[in-house]
Formats: C-alpha cells, sequence, structure tokens
RNA sequence: GGCCCGUUGGUCAAGCGGUUAAGACACCGCCCUUUCACGGCGGUAACAUGGGUUCGAAUCCCGUACGGGUCACCA
C-alpha cells in the first residue's frame, strides 16, 4: 500500500476556511428545493468569508441528460452563486467531476480495508428474492473471515463487494447543526456496500471520500440523508478523519404530504423565471422558504442575505411552497425597479401585445409598474392599444362614476370637441382639458373620465387612467375611438 | 413494520419558563382615487392531543395522534 500517495491527497486539502459544496447531478433540472440548498450552502460559505464548491456528481450515466450542466452553471451565474473552485474554473483539489475521479475510491476502500472499517463481502447477489431488508449483518459470514482469508479468496478471483464494518451493539450518535445531537442503535444499520462488484463507489462513500478530499467543512444537503448520517460518521471515524458539521435541510413541499417534484408538474427555477418572475425576487422568497432572519426585515438582496444569514436560523420542519407570497415578493421587486430597467425586461412582453412601431414602450412604464405582478401578466393588460375590442356599451354605466349610456353620449360629445382642440398632446394639456372640461359642466370627474376610457380602451380595468390611455394612444387615434364610442352610443 | 425526525392562524414564520402569542402573504372592511392596482388604516384567524415537572409551560419531560424521512451492488 502506497501510504505516500495518501499523504500527498492529504497534503493538497486546504485547511483554516469554511469551506462547502453544492453537489448536483446533472439532470438538467434545478427545482426549488435545490435551488435553496445551493443558496443556504453559499451563504454559509461566504458568511464567514469561506469557499464554495461545485462539484458535479455525474456516475450515474443513465440518468445523465445533454446539457445539464450547463444549465447548472447558468443558473448558478444568474443567481449570483459563484463558485470559487468547480469543473470549469479548476481548484486546488481537482478535479471536480466525480467521473473524473473515479481511481480514487478504490484505494480509499483499499485504505480502509487495512484499516478494519471495511470488509470483502462474498455473498453472491442472489435475484430471485432481493426483497428488502433481508440482509442482515450480524448473520453475514463474511464479515468473519479473517484478513488470510479474505485475501485468499479475493486472490483466487471470487467476485467481491466491499462492505462497511459496522459495530453490532452499541449506538452511534451525530451532531447536525439544525436538529441537534441524534443517537441511533447501531443494530438498525446496515453493513453497506461501499464499492459495487463493478470496481465503483457507491454513492454514499463516494460523497464522504470526495467531502474529505475536497475539505469541506459544512455538509449541506437535504434531510433524506439524515438517516444515513451515522454511517457517514462511523467511516469518518475508521478512516480517522475530522467529522465536518451537517446541515440537514427540511425539504420544500408542494402541500403537507408531498415534496415538490417535477413529476407533479412543480415549477423549477426555469419555470418560474418563464413565467414571469425575477431572479431576485425567487431568491428572497426561497430564502426565507424554511429560514428566518429573526427580524422583521423581509427584502434581502444577495449581499444582505450573506450579512444575515445564519443556521440556527434554519427551520427543523418542511415548508409549503407557496406561489402567491412568491407572486408578492415578484411585484414587491418590479416596482423597486428603475423605469428604464423595467422597460427593458417588460420590452418583450410589451410588444407581443403592443406590435405598433408608433408607440413609444418606455411610456408604459408608469403605468405598468405599478401593477404589474409577474412579467407574464403585461400583454393582456394592454391587449387593447393595438386594436379597440368589441365592447358592449354595458360598459358606460358605472354607479360610482354616476354614468350611463345616457350621460356617456353627452360626456363624450362635449369630450371630442375639447379634446380635437387640444394645443398639443402631453399628458398635461389632456389632463387639463378633460378637469376643465369637467369643471364647466359642473359634473365630477369621474362622470368624465369613465366613459372616455371606456371608448378608448373598450374595457373597465386598464393599466393607467383615461388621460395616459389618450396620451400613449395619440391624438388622431383617441378621436378616432371617442367617435366610435358615440356612433355605438 | 424497525429506526430517526417533525407539529404555532389557510401559508411562511417570531417565540428559547412569566408576551394582550410578533410580523409577512392571502382573505375581509374602510380611506385615497379617473377604472384596476399602488398606498394608508383596521379586522377575522394559531400553540395537534393527554399526562406530568413548575408558583407559572407554546417553551422542559413522557405518552398518543397525525405527517415526513429512511431501511439498494440508485444517486
Amino acid at each position: 500500500m502506497d501510504m505516500k500517495w495518501f499523504e500527498d491527497m492529504e497534503q493538497r486539502i486546504p485547511h483554516g476556511e469554511v469551506r462547502t459544496r453544492f453537489a448536483p447531478s446533472p439532470t438538467g433540472y434545478m427545482h426549488v428545493g435545490n435551488l435553496r440548498t445551493a443558496l443556504y450552502t453559499y451563504l454559509i460559505a461566504k458568511k464567514s468569508g469561506g469557499k464554495f464548491i461545485l462539484r458535479i456528481e455525474d456516475t450515474d450515466q443513465g440518468r445523465l441528460v445533454e446539457g445539464a450542466t450547463e444549465v447548472i452553471y447558468k443558473t448558478l451565474r444568474d443567481c449570483h452563486l459563484t463558485h470559487d473552485e468547480g469543473p470549469d474554473i479548476g481548484g486546488p483539489v481537482g478535479p471536480y467531476i466525480q467521473t473524473e475521479r473515479r481511481g480514487l475510491y478504490g484505494k480509499y476502500a483499499e485504505l480502509l480495508l487495512e484499516k478494519g472499517g471495511a470488509y470483502r463481502c462474498f455473498c453472491q447477489k442472489e435475484d430471485g428474492e432481493d426483497d428488502v431488508g433481508e440482509f442482515k449483518k450480524t448473520e453475514n459470514p463474511c464479515a468473519l473471515l479473517t484478513k488470510e482469508e479474505s485475501d485468499a479468496k479475493a486472490a483466487a478471483g471470487e467476485p467481491y463487494v466491499i462492505r462497511q464494518r459496522i459495530p453490532r451493539e452499541g449506538t452511534t450518535t451525530f451532531h447536525d447543526e439544525i436538529f441537534g445531537d441524534i443517537t441511533v442503535p447501531n443494530d438498525t444499520l446496515d453493513d453497506n456496500v461501499l464499492i459495487k462488484s463493478d470496481g465503483l463507489p457507491t454513492y454514499n462513500f463516494a460523497n464522504v471520500v470526495d467531502d474529505h478530499l475536497m475539505g469541506i467543512t459544512h455538509v449541506v444537503r437535504g434531510s433524506e440523508y439524515l438517516a444515513s448520517a451515522p454511517k457517514y460518521n462511523l467511516l469518518y471515524e475508521a478512516f480517522g478523519w475530522e467529522i465536518p458539521k451537517y446541515v440537514h435541510c427540511s425539504p420544500v413541499m408542494r402541500d403537507h404530504q408531498n415534496k415538490m417534484s417535477k413529476r407533479h408538474g412543480d415549477p423549477s427555477y426555469e419555470d418560474l423565471i418563464n413565467q414571469g418572475y425575477l431572479t431576485d425576487a425567487v431568491l428572497n422568497y426561497v430564502a426565507l422558504l424554511g429560514w428566518s432572519p429573526g427580524g422583521e426585515q423581509e427584502m434581502f438582496s444577495i449581499e444582505e442575505l450573506c450579512e444575515a444569514f445564519d443556521i440556527s436560523g434554519i427551520s427543523k420542519s418542511p415548508a409549503i411552497f407557496d406561489i402567491e407570497k412568491l407572486t408578492y415578493f415578484n411585484a414587491e421587486y418590479i416596482r423597486a425597479l428603475t423605469p428604464e430597467r423595467f422597460t427593458e425586461l417588460a420590452e418583450p412582453f410589451i410588444r407581443r401585445s403592443v406590435k405598433n412601431p408608433a408607440i413609444d414602450i418606455s411610456l408604459f412604464a408608469p403605468l405598468l409598474q405599478p401593477r404589474t405582478d409577474k412579467l407574464t401578466d403585461i400583454p393582456e393588460k394592454i391587449d387593447f392599444f393595438d386594436e379597440l375590442p368589441d365592447y358592449d356599451i354595458e360598459l358606460f354605466t358605472n354607479k360610482k362614476s354616476k354614468t350611463d349610456a345616457a350621460i356617456s353620449l353627452e360626456m363624450l360629445k362635449k369630450a371630442l370637441p375639447a379634446l380635437e382642440s387640444a394645443a398639443d398632446w402631453t399628458e398635461e394639456t389632456i389632463h387639463d382639458t378633460l378637469i376643465d372640461l369637467a369643471q364647466s359642466l359642473g359634473v365630477k370627474n369621474a362622470t368624465l373620465m369613465w366613459p372616455v376610457r371606456i371608448s378608448v380602451a373598450g374595457k373597465t380595468v386598464t393599466p393607467g387612467g383615461a388621460v395616459e390611455i389618450c396620451h400613449i394612444l395619440g391624438k388622431s387615434e383617441t378621436v378616432r375611438r371617442i367617435k366610435l364610442g358615440i356612433e355605438k352610443l
């Protein structure tokens, strides 16, 4: 056994800094729970000025999806979760792609065999009765083989797997940063396979080896791994390695019973973006799903999160994803945008409805920004600009504005010449013209404004009022639509 | 089934032995108003359950119920 090689590997491991890792499988899909784990992992590192590492776990070739790694890079980049080490940028403890590390695991398994933390198991997998829980470590004769017997069988070419040797009695206690100390009886722990008969490592073993060799100080992962944590601990102990801090996060749920999942059609990060949600809003909302900063503040930038984040604020119980609250965050983020930025983001959505190149789309920002929850809401809100809908004259009747068909007709007849003779076409002149008219007619503003707005928009709910709409429409189109309204009446 | 974990309004949650049990979303009402929003003000609504411990329990302990996770040569 080449101990020098092991020593060299140890030499590479950085010490004295917090190091966390996000280790996704490239399945081409970043679900919300995954994004949250990545976020927390990043925040834990950055909170203490540490390193955030990206490792790609691609050993499951069957599940590989074309271009999936790109999706991961892009998502992390969009979310400002920049990694300090990873497959694309390298680092001191590479390679960072698991398939490129294949050679390592066998050597560490041998080392563990040497140290007594594992043993070769020559039992053949019986296809017939592979029912659950049939393997009983207390009955496994291979665990009792002497070193010589085991070596002899292996030398004779008998196929085997390498299993973890777990004590038959006693208990194992491990510490989780969220759940505290958890103790389990050893007899409930199986001697799991570490190295498969094809020589490749199982997921759990590869994880332990990689995390150690990469100097990971905080293992952040889903709570589904809570049950295997004691086995991890035993493995670290058998190797004589320092045990990292565990942070097991409870899942993000779609309802009380089920996790969010692609299967159920729950949205992924990409889906949410396509549905008109802003990255920063999603991140902010997701940060608060299962974590509380303690105070009253709810709106956090990534920088502020780095500052405020603390593991003690992570909740033990699962959290149900509430799209309504995300929508609220999104609306807040949209309102906080500068009008220029808003116009930039909204343009494609505005153009879905407003094709008329004569219309200056930057005019929409003040109307749309305060009442847009999601960017995808935009087209429907302004669909009347290109073409006046075929509306019912019932719309002219509104109690609060004190209007009905007859009054509306009268109002429009007065408004038409007033607007036609307007000196110029700014919001201000349109506003003043109409307000002055209402006053001289002795009616409340709404009585005049309502019919004007209905005639130019053809719908009762519009972004902005009559003045803004007339302004954007332009004088001739406004006049044309009001005339149409008069005809209808 | 064994082992492990969880449980505060519909949802996210604060709370670490003494509180009128925060706050946010959603919902409802009122105000503002040129519709809808935005904004402002107010309201409905919670400690799963039974036992302890204690002067005092949402907070600590035990049981019960309900929910979740896990028990692979998958990751």
